[in-house]
RNA sequence: UGGGGUGUCGUCAAGCGGUAAGACACAGGCCUUUGGAGCCUGCAUUCGGAGGUUCGAAUCCUCCCGCCCCAG
């Protein structure tokens, strides 16, 4: 039944893809390996820790070169860093110096991984029918629905639906996610009895930059400028309005206060600041554009609704409104914290992901 | 040199006779395929110095020392 077919996983060099791989082939299908090269060496960094972008790509794409030979599958690397370059990092950039917070796995994701990737690896003549990852998601054809859904992972704790809700029903019509119905720990097991035991020692977190001064990536130079409180008065400086994000504590340098102070609203326009106690982060509701439906807004299913304000959020219970203008407007039955203009909210009937959208502003 | 003020953790800063808040910074840990995000823990046996009064002082008194402001 999976003979004949034909699927390209994509292979970053970790744990989760490499058993991606093993159990697509396990099942008879046809299978070859891709990697992403997106890392093209010409920015100077001082890399400290594991991420997508950055020099230790070389030694990922080692690993993932080793795992497909370990498996008996052909390998290619597929060179994206024009791609990578103009869609994610720019994105990266012009987010920050709009006083927003980018996300870019989700953009990535959407329009990289699972677009260029593709694209590039069948124009250069690597055929094949469907593509893998080792995300924990799950994509069902449902009928009455004529539709492809995405569902959460089973194992909640590593759910990864919220990274991938931009994609097109044509890019779920040809994906496979093989561990969406395991638990971490069956992919470590999976690992072992595969023979990649020595994989598991790899970091399993892999952060967007191995460094953590962004400031190379930003094409705009950032200016320095006041932190000001909810009344206006200035209380501190700022480095730029792009080194900040909503509900972040550490690093303002705001001394002499009787509790902690958080960034409750950046306003890039006038290159400024507010900042306040924990209390202001609290809003209610918020509207998202650049909305993606994965279920069309008049067909959800009845039932509570809930949204996750960032991928590590919980999903919370809310109610939804389409307007006319095609946002979507989201009003929360337990104010959020720290409701971030920028980074993706993400629908949920249940197990079933409705769509989602990019945050523009919040209201208490 | 007069007059006034002030001196508490690297920094800001509570305390006002009853046995050193808090914030920033820093360090370590946790979380995490976005975030200089978040969360947790640690961080002054000691309050410029020396005496004194008290059962008991950072808190009161005395004398030094250092800053700050106003006068000249």
């Amino acid at each position: 039944m999976t003979s004949g077919k034909r699927v390209a996983v994509g292979m970053s060099g970790g744990i989760d893809s490499t058993v991606t791989a093993y159990l697509l082939k396990e099942k008879g299908y046809d299978i070859i390996g891709l990697t992403m090269k997106i890392w093209d060496g010409s920015m100077a960094c001082d890399p400290v820790r594991s991420g997508c972008y950055g020099p230790g790509e070389a030694s990922d794409i080692e690993d993932a070169k080793k795992a497909a030979a370990g498996l008996g599958i052909e390998h290619f690397v597929v060179d994206l860093c024009a791609e990578y370059d103009s869609v994610v990092l720019d994105y990266f950039s012009a987010e920050y110096t709009d006083g927003r917070t980018p996300n870019p796995c989700v953009v990535c994701n959407s329009r990289v991984k699972f677009g260029s990737l593709i694209e590039k690896a069948r124009t250069s003549g690597i055929p094949f029918d469907l593509f893998a990852t080792g995300h924990y998601a799950r994509v069902r054809r449902d009928a009455a629905l004529g539709r492809y859904t995405l569902l959460r992972g089973t194992d909640k704790s590593k759910d990864q639906s919220y990274f991938l809700y931009r994609l097109s029903q044509d890019q779920l019509s040809q994906v496979l996610f093989p561990l969406g119905e395991f638990s971490k720990q069956d992919v470590k097991a999976l690992a072992l009895e595969a023979g990649f035991g020595e994989y598991l020692e790899k970091r399993e977190s892999q952060d967007f930059l191995e460094f953590t001064d962004y400031t190379p990536l930003l094409k705009e130079t950032p200016r320095a400028g006041n932190i000001v409180d909810t009344a206006g008065k200035i209380i501190g400086k700022h480095r730029g309005v792009a080194f900040y994000t909503i509900g972040q504590r550490r690093a303002l340098g705001l001394a002499g206060l009787k509790e902690p102070y958080y960034v409750i609203r950046i306003d890039a326009a006038g290159n400024e600041i507010v900042a306040g106690p924990k209390e202001e982060l609290m809003s209610r509701g918020l509207v998202a554009e650049n909305v993606n439906w994965l279920v069309p807004f008049p067909e959800w299913p009845d039932g509570v609704i809930h949204a996750k304000i960032r991928s590590t959020a919980p999903p919370a219970q809310c109610v939804a409104d389409l307007r006319d203008d095609g946002s979507l407007a989201l009003c929360f039955k337990e104010p959020q914290e720290s409701i971030t203009p920028g980074q993706s909210v993400v629908l949920y009937r249940g197990e079933l992901v409705l769509g989602g959208g990019i945050i523009t502003g919040s209201s208490r």
